[in-house]
DNA sequence: CTACAATGATAGTATTACTATTACTTTGAC
DNA sequence: GTCAAAGTAATAGTAATACTATCATTGTAG
């Protein structure tokens, strides 16, 4: 793998001093994803972390200027990631639909830690971070302002590339990005719940139901609206 | 409307006085919503809604014990109306495919302030609070604990109802709780990214794309499997 | 050897979530 | 009307948190 880390860019709003610039930048992500892997983000602070990681809280402040912006990065550095695995994994399949259904399945999977190419970056831990805490770090009331400075596009990117994917299988689909979107957050819920409320999915914790049932939905959903054509539609997908 | 308050029960732990029981008790709640919606989750405090609804942070304590239970009652109260209107709204209902898209309908909406029936509840604040506050709710570490003393009955019980009504439509289906539970919180995804993330969707503020599009994929995704039954499935669907 | 950036050490602030205590007020039973 | 009990207000206090400020130390590049 030549790429190296050239490939993972996150936005410059997202650090004060870049992380991966220096060791001790790199121990601040590594420890912080392990710490809020553990505790969960409310019970992670950056004075637990600093003590972790042999380092002070003031150090720490000198890469990110706030514990939500930290979330942000590992989000973001997770999206990117996500689009770069995405973009390597498909690359060079001709045929549209083996590229789209190849990218659901990259996206449901779970990762496994195995690839050491960014040694600082447990991409394991940090799914299951971005699975369960993602989702405050943009709910929150400065949501607007982060967008213009462009800290969401790391995720914008991913979904405009499955946008382009889902327009490949059928060009006459009205809704590109809502699918994608609605793929990608449900992929997130239907896995937290299958751990935590289980009433709330069929999943159980570790099948591959999820990838599954959003394979089965997605497909289900592009296919061209008139009837006369959906069979032909499906015998297409058959013989993938 | 006969059954005034009786139908929106909430789990008892998420209070320590029923703050329907007193006047104080609603104007919490009423204040609290307005002030939750007005500057979000984060920086809402008993303190300042001690202030507003000119009483105490102490006596607010004695009503809920805490910020988190709070929300989480907010949510369930949220989502045992949701179960009473859709219940109410497709009650006499007979045919299976109607009742579900009338149900689709109900739970994709927006809802205006018009009914009168609970006045302590402002119901269009609410669905914002949910819209965009809910997800913090379950996302934390006392999921586990909170769910077996039931406190998230009021959603799964949603959850169920439609469930239901899609095993109705098709029996067959596999996965009845997952498409459900990923309508439900795409919903408020969308409706949230609408508002302040256009790139991830392609919902106007205010267009009935969000109905359109969930509609669309609820039932294009439960249809039968078997290819020889599709048109059947739709020419039935196109008639309603 | 020196200049300078990176980090450590320590202290401090405002706010927050929540508790404790005591006193005042309303209500309902008799 | 009285009196107890419950509900509420008023006030104070605590531990923790997110973040800032300052100054000392270290390592390193020229």
């Amino acid at each position: 793998m030549l790429l190296s880390q050239v490939e993972i860019k996150v936005n410059d709003h997202l650090y004060i001093k870049d992380p991966v610039s220096s060791d001790l930048g790199k121990r601040i992500v590594k420890g912080g994803i392990s710490m809020v892997c553990e505790y969960g983000f409310e019970d992670f602070t950056f004075k637990k972390l600093a003590t972790a990681i042999q380092s002070t809280e003031a150090s720490i402040y000198r890469y990110f200027e706030s514990k939500h912006k930290f979330l942000l990065y590992l989000s973001s550095w997770y999206w990117s990631w996500m689009d770069y695995q995405v973009a390597i994994g498909t690359a060079n399949m001709a045929d549209a639909y083996k590229r789209l259904l190849k990218a659901i399945d990259i996206i449901t999977q779970r990762h496994e830690r195995t690839e050491e190419v960014f040694t600082h970056i447990p991409e394991d831990q940090l799914q299951m971070i971005v699975m369960s805490e993602s989702s405050k770090s943009y709910h929150t009331r400065a949501v607007d302002e982060e967008n213009q400075v462009g800290i969401y596009s790391s995720y914008s990117q991913l979904v405009d590339r499955l946008s382009d994917m889902i327009l490949a299988v059928n060009p006459e689909y009205k809704y590109p990005h809502m699918i994608v979107s609605t793929l990608i957050e449900g992929v997130h819920n239907q896995r937290f719940f299958a751990e935590h409320l289980p009433r709330l999915t069929d999943a159980q914790q570790g099948s591959d139901a999820i990838t599954t049932f959003f394979k089965d939905m997605v497909v289900k959903t592009i296919r061209p609206s008139k009837i006369t054509t959906t069979n032909q539609f499906y015998e297409k997908l058959d013989n993938i």
